[in-house]
DNA sequence: AAATATTTTTAGGTTTGTCTAAATTTTAAT
DNA sequence: ATTAAAATTTAGACAAACCTAAAAATATTT
């Protein structure tokens, strides 16, 4: 099956939401695209058409196997063309998302199969997110939320939730990134900010920006 | 300025056309692009509009220069992402085209910067076609008489300096053009005759013919 | 130079993806 | 259980890029 670009930008958006809350409603995934609810019911009937969601008018929807399938391609795409902007061109991590969103659409089958094994099909990429490979298959990654763990640990980042430039740009003001090292050592009950050890200093994170960050023990 | 894949796809075209006939109409326009007059005739005055063209309702057209200058913009893109699928990701040279078409609309500066110096600024693509610098200069690809040159490289004829009737009838004849694929296969001393290999065919040609040929490494 | 053929443009219509505004359905509140 | 609020869909338009068919301009023949 082939998609347009716009098909694709739909589908991904609702495989990223139903990673977050299950299923998808029309507001949600009609800000999630910067465009209105009425752009995304007349692209839904088209999705549903075409057999790839679960959809009944009015109700919130998910994507049924060949609409994750399809969804699990792009972020494939996406993914893989991320590592190569970073470990081959050398971007930074926190400013390849948009290009790679053009690289995504590039549909040739070869291509990514190529690009994979050039890049040594890589399990993650730069942000720490799992890679699906060519049939789907999700690399299953143990990581934890920083906002529940025991304190004075050896941590590792694996990952962030919240790709937002303003959550990037946090993370970059505070020396956090993939594979960043960092200790836990004291937690606030009353707001759940946490007072972390990274690059041998101390700083203060607000339990907002904890959730987002994703560890593994380290070592 | 920023541009559609179809306006991108329109200079591209015209810019092609031009290198081979000086200008540009209509209907060769839409042949080479696969769409209808209609649609070219609509274009251009989009193109028009947006200062990229000489163009007078009726005539043949060329690219000003501001036209040109985006049109090498593509040009290296494409030529750059084509280097990049054969010399990194092992493509055959003759099946990059498709994919380097959809690759070179990806719209980020940066993007190709990086791009051309991962891969050594190459002067030309794996089809010996030059490409442009980030300033839109053509690298002069260094041309070499036929009749001077060592054994069984790939070559790629670049200019015929005698066009008269009688040699161009004799080119016509080897079934030898601009853009030709050719090997030297052995060099005769006694009359300076060459034979060569020319679409799996070999062939001998005369010393003087091989002195109006010109040719450039081919990869 | 007039008639014919070719090329190009215009006129009007289609598709995809978008929008606003109004109507409908579902959810929440009284 | 009504009513009010929120979410969703429908209706009708619009822009980009394409199309066919007809009209206009240019080129070619006779």
């Amino acid at each position: 099956m082939n998609f347009s670009i716009s098909e694709e930008n739909y589908i991904k958006g609702i495989y990223h939401l139903q990673q977050e809350t299950g299923s998808v409603n029309t507001n949600a995934l009609a800000a999630h695209l910067h465009t209105k609810a009425a752009s995304v019911t007349d692209m839904l009937k088209k999705l549903s058409a075409k057999k790839l969601l679960h959809y009944k008018p009015y109700k919130a929807f998910t994507l049924n196997e060949k609409g994750t399938k399809a969804a699990l391609a792009i972020v494939r795409r996406h993914r893989l063309w991320e590592y190569f902007l970073v470990e081959k061109l050398g971007f930074d991590w926190d400013k390849v998302h948009a290009i790679a969103e053009e690289l995504e659409h590039v549909s040739s089958d070869e291509l990514i199969t190529r690009l994979g094994n050039y890049l040594g099909n890589p399990q993650t990429d730069p942000h720490g997110d799992p890679i699906p490979d060519s049939e789907g298959n999700l690399p299953v990654i143990a990581q934890v939320n920083l906002a529940a763990l025991p304190l004075n640990k050896q941590l590792k980042v694996s990952a962030v939730s919240d790709q937002s430039p303003a959550m990037l740009e946090m993370m970059n003001h505070y020396g956090i990134s993939i594979g960043s090292r960092i200790k836990v050592s004291r937690h606030f009950a009353f707001d759940g900010s946490l007072e972390i050890i990274i690059n041998k200093q101390t700083c203060i994170i607000s339990g907002q920006v904890a959730k987002n960050i994703f560890v593994h023990y380290d070592k």
